[in-house]
RNA sequence: UGGGCUAUCGCCAAGCGGUAAGGCACAGGACUUUGACUCCUGCAUUCGCUGGUUCGAAUCCAGUUAGCCCAGCCA
């Protein structure tokens, strides 16, 4: 069979080679005719926020509707009130719609479907399929045998249906108190499979539901609720994370038993993680409790609502998913690659921009006093579409401190006595001095610039090996950055057995003491750039103030001059 | 010691009996008004291990090892 694929007609064509494994069973079950369409689903439980793990989920499911020309379903599998918070269904609603996975009209709440799951339970019941059971949270366990060792007769697993039915309407009714009654499947006690030892399908709980308030005082299981949810909405096939592979036995028998006609197909894949980023719910959560990291979207963060803030794409995400593909071995992807897709993505779209992180001034001595000049500068000189912007340039500057050295090692062609480099848009100028305070730091580097050298002059007599990037001194806007580089190592782990910080969380770094070209001006909450060779920049939409921007840095350059130790 | 799943380059990942795709990372080189970008070049005689079947095996068989998941009235 044809393996091959060329993609579709969208403009974002990354050519894929070859299928996924999910793919390949779709296809081969819409060759036998077992489906007509393909129907997904991305059904997370409102009770967190998503983060970069859901999105591999969310791009996947959208994507193959997308793919094979069906629907992608949006559903909230609430069965379980302790846990659930309407504030994170709208915080998942908005992520998932940031990611570009259009749900249209569908989207769906598991709690929708109680009364039929209550009738399908009462179905199980008539057919013999399913009792209530007296026995308390602790004999359940005891009963249910170990990994090794197979489960015992529940002692009222011969209750008569009509029991049962009467039972269940009074659990339903409110009669019994939390714990002292469950509804079981009657499967097989000796199953090697735990998952089929007379799994729990419904229990007691009086709780206030966000969905359904207080109608009901019984709530389904998740084994019994998500394939009648899936079946009910017509999914076909229904895409979810390894752990639940043993769960399918179950998930196959209730679709039977309940005998659906166009039962849905449960397929499993591997969750991705990225090496060394805490992902960690319970880490996370201390890291917001301590202070350490500002919420649950501090840009350190790798929940959607973090990404988005520190400025990273939804097209990026996407393109990071597809690079790291679908299957079902357990894997950790390089943040590097990650680092790839944003850059990837980001290099022809944004604006470049000069900017100065850590200053030190430079005086053009034959410069005159008092001028300016109005240099034009292409916006991206890959992308011309994004037209030119100006920048003033006049006798004193800010450069990169690490663009001058004293004492330069051997290849470093910036500035050091001597030598000449490009003022980028500008001139040629030759370091010809420098100024050293008591402490014998640079303080001020002294150039001579040569007027024939202009950028886009033409000028061709001599070349230069540096380029560097400036501001000028009197018109630049000081601008606060962060920046973040290491990601935490999870191996050794977020905090120390004592309670201690283990790791400065992504290492950030604050510089308060940055400047920008004047083009950058009006930039608003979520703009972001390119800042010459130090990276992507983003507006911060939460620190920024009419007085001062705060960028966060997304991603940075690669960069290949190491100084030598 | 039960059941399920997985094992191909530092990291992802194709491969489905015909003689190891691709991407990330890395290393060299060219180019360059960002040491970026782009462009070349290099990067698994070998597919967890051991046997077997075959003219031929990463792909089939047997065994073995390692890792992940399962004993919530969570999802």
């Amino acid at each position: 069979m044809e393996n091959e694929v060329k993609v579709d007609h969208t403009e974002e064509t990354t050519e894929k080679v070859s299928k996924n494994f999910i793919e390949l069973e779709i296809e081969k079950d819409l060759a036998e005719g077992v489906y007509d369409t393909v129907h997904t689903r991305f059904p997370p439980e409102p009770n967190g926020y998503l983060h970069i793990g859901h999105a591999k989920s969310i791009i996947l499911n959208y994507g193959l509707a997308q793919k094979y020309g069906g629907k992608f379903n949006m559903r909230f599998d609430d069965t379980n009130p302790t846990k659930e918070k309407t504030e994170f269904v709208e915080s998942i609603k908005q992520d998932i719609a940031w990611l570009g996975a259009d749900w249209e009209d569908r989207l769906f709440f598991a709690s929708d479907y109680f009364d039929q799951m209550y009738e399908g339970a009462v179905k199980l019941i008539k057919k013999g399929k399913a009792y209530v059971s007296d026995l308390s949270a602790e004999e359940i366990r005891e009963y249910r045998g170990t990994l090794t060792e197979p489960g015992k007769k529940d002692p009222y697993s011969d209750r008569s249906i009509e029991e049962n039915l009467d039972l269940f309407e009074r659990m339903k009714n409110g009669e019994f108190e939390d714990g002292s009654k469950v509804l079981r499947a009657k499967i097989d006690m000796a199953s090697p499979n735990i998952n089929m030892r007379d799994p729990i399908i419904y229990r007691v709980a009086h709780m206030h539901h966000h969905n359904t308030g207080d109608k009901w005082c019984i709530y389904p299981m998740y084994d019994f609720a998500h394939p009648i949810e899936d079946a009910i909405e017509g999914i076909t096939h229904s895409i979810c994370t390894l752990e639940f592979e043993d769960h399918r036995p179950l998930y196959d028998w209730v679709v039977r038993e309940l005998e659906y006609p166009h039962p849905p197909r449960q397929i499993e894949f591997a969750k991705m993680y990225l090496t060394n980023v805490v992902t960690g719910k319970r880490y996370i959560k201390k890291l917001v409790e301590d202070g350490i990291v500002d919420g649950w979207d501090d840009p350190r963060l790798v929940s959607i609502a973090a990404l988005r803030r520190r400025g990273f794409t939804p097209e990026s995400i996407r393109k990071f998913v597809e690079l790291c593909g679908i299957s079902k071995a357990n894997a950790s992807a390089d943040y590097a690659m990650l680092e790839y897709c944003l850059r990837d993505d980001l290099k022809l779209k944004k604006s470049r921009m000069m900017a100065v992180l850590d200053p030190i001034k430079l005086v053009i001595d034959n410069y005159p006093e008092g001028q300016t000049e109005m240099l034009p500068a292409a916006n991206n000189m890959e992308n011309p579409e994004l037209g030119e912007h100006e920048v003033p340039f006049e006798r004193e500057l800010y450069i990169e401190r690490d663009d001058f050295m004293e004492e330069p090692p051997k290849k470093y062609f910036r500035l050091f006595p001597g030598n000449e480099v490009r003022l980028m848009h500008a001139y040629f100028v030759k370091c010809v001095g420098f100024e050293k305070d008591e402490n014998g730091k640079v303080t001020v580097v002294h150039c001579t610039y040569d007027p024939a050298t202009k950028a886009g002059s033409g000028f061709s007599e001599r070349k230069v090996k540096g380029t560097i990037h400036w501001v000028p001194v009197h018109s630049a806007i000081k601008v606060k950055t962060r920046l973040y580089e290491n990601i935490i190592d999870e191996e050794k782990g977020v905090y120390n057995e004592d309670g201690s910080l283990n790791l400065n969380p992504n290492s950030l770094t604050e510089l308060d003491n940055c400047y920008v070209e004047p083009a950058i001006r009006g930039a608003k909450a979520y703009d972001s750039f390119q800042f010459v060779r130090n990276g992507f920049f983003c507006v911060d939409y939460k620190d920024s103030t009419d007085e001062e921007l705060v960028f966060n840095r997304i991603v940075s350059l690669k960069s290949s001059f190491k100084l030598p130790k």
